[in-house]
DNA sequence: GCCGTAACCTACGGTTGCGTAGGGAAACGC
DNA sequence: GCGTTTCCCTACGCAACCGTAGGTTACGGC
């Protein structure tokens, strides 16, 4: 029986030696930094190992192996972005689920860089990458499904809804990308309010001021 | 001095023995279909060569190594749509633009699929993928100018422009990814159709049945 | 102060894949 | 035929990494 070591009251030593828990933490941490900046392939178990001031059979004794160590960071991010699309895309009139949605994904994008770039970058573990095709498929149906409603009240053929859905996804999510790789420099409420006035006025009837109605 | 052997008329082995250039174009198409479907990094060298029932030295005959392979399957790619895209964008009234960008690219897309996955994989070779980020880039540069003097026109804000640049290079890029994953089955020219009257309407304005004005 | 256990280490085997050395054989000119 | 050029091959060196075997050291309980 694994007895919890040092679960509350702690006198922690200057290095090393770490909780089994703790080791796992920032294995984790360490390892999607990586992931994120150079891609699956090219990040190694022993650079991993070495930031973390630890031998290569740690990470192993963790995790299992590269994969292992793989899937838990993108479980983790999967999760999270997936929960903040479903909660944006929960309620609301549709001109407020673009803007939740958009807003939503810039949220995650400020506060997990490396967890978005990693989500972007999606290396393939098996044969076809699942984890942001999940998420973007998960996310891309639910957009899916609200249009087709609204396709239908509005006497708009259904079938294109998908398609719609596509685009819609796509221009938020490279937007994000950009917004991302060109620094955050512009306000997150300022990038959403300007997609949405894309996404809802079209070119044809930009406003010159564009700003959110929520929040 | 190299005498150009077999320039014209020719009688074709069955297999093997082939002109230099001959084998190196033969190399060119496989390797540029391997890297498209695994990537830069998983795709070996010889492979390539066994596809082409060669062994590895010819190819570093041809290329000098697998970089230089890279480089000129991407070169050639860019060059393409580079071209396919700036006189796409070269002159017509802003609506036009949108619809000749958009039926463009699909058709680059449609010509080119394994190219067009190869640009958007994009496996960086130095630090950074400079191909098509520099695609996107000189792209969204190209738009940007455009929306610039339309933002003045129409009083709206310039400084803006490079953002509403990106959102609709991505959301057409995306879109013709979607379109190539999911097979094709749409027609071309009604993704295009559905492409401009979001990018132009907005969901606000969208047309029940929307038609290009070009072609 | 001793013992067990949990955390960690050094060292190695094995595979993969890049790039090269050096030689063989088909095609062409004469 | 016979040399020369052109195209192609087998065989190897070498580096990077994954994953594992087996031993070592700190820490906490008693």
């Amino acid at each position: 029986m694994a007895k919890e070591k040092r679960p509350d009251g702690e006198k922690r030593a200057p290095r090393s030696r770490m909780t089994a828990a703790e080791r796992r933490e920032q294995l984790i941490q360490i390892a999607r930094h990586l992931f994120a900046e150079r891609g699956f392939d090219a990040t190694s178990v022993e650079e991993v190992a070495a930031q973390a001031k630890v031998s290569k059979p740690v990470v192993y004794e963790h995790f299992g192996g590269k994969e292992g160590l793989y899937a838990v960071v993108i479980d983790r991010e999967v999760t999270q972005l997936l929960g903040i699309m479903r909660s944006a895309l929960s309620a609301g009139t549709s001109r407020q689920l673009v803007e939740q949605a958009a807003l939503a994904l810039l949220d995650y994008i400020e506060q997990h860089p490396d967890g978005f770039r990693i989500l972007v970058r999606d290396s393939p573990i098996g044969s076809q990458g699942a984890s942001f095709q999940s998420i973007i498929g998960d996310t891309t149906s639910r957009v899916e499904g609200i249009l087709v409603d609204q396709f239908k009240a509005r006497g708009l053929d259904a079938r294109t809804a998908p398609m719609y859905a596509q685009m819609l996804v796509g221009m938020v999510g490279t937007t994000g990308q950009w917004w991302l790789t060109s620094g955050r420099k512009v306000d997150r409420r300022a990038v959403a309010a300007h997609i949405v006035n894309l996404a809802w006025n079209g070119l044809s009837g930009l406003e010159k001021r564009p700003s959110l109605t929520i929040e």
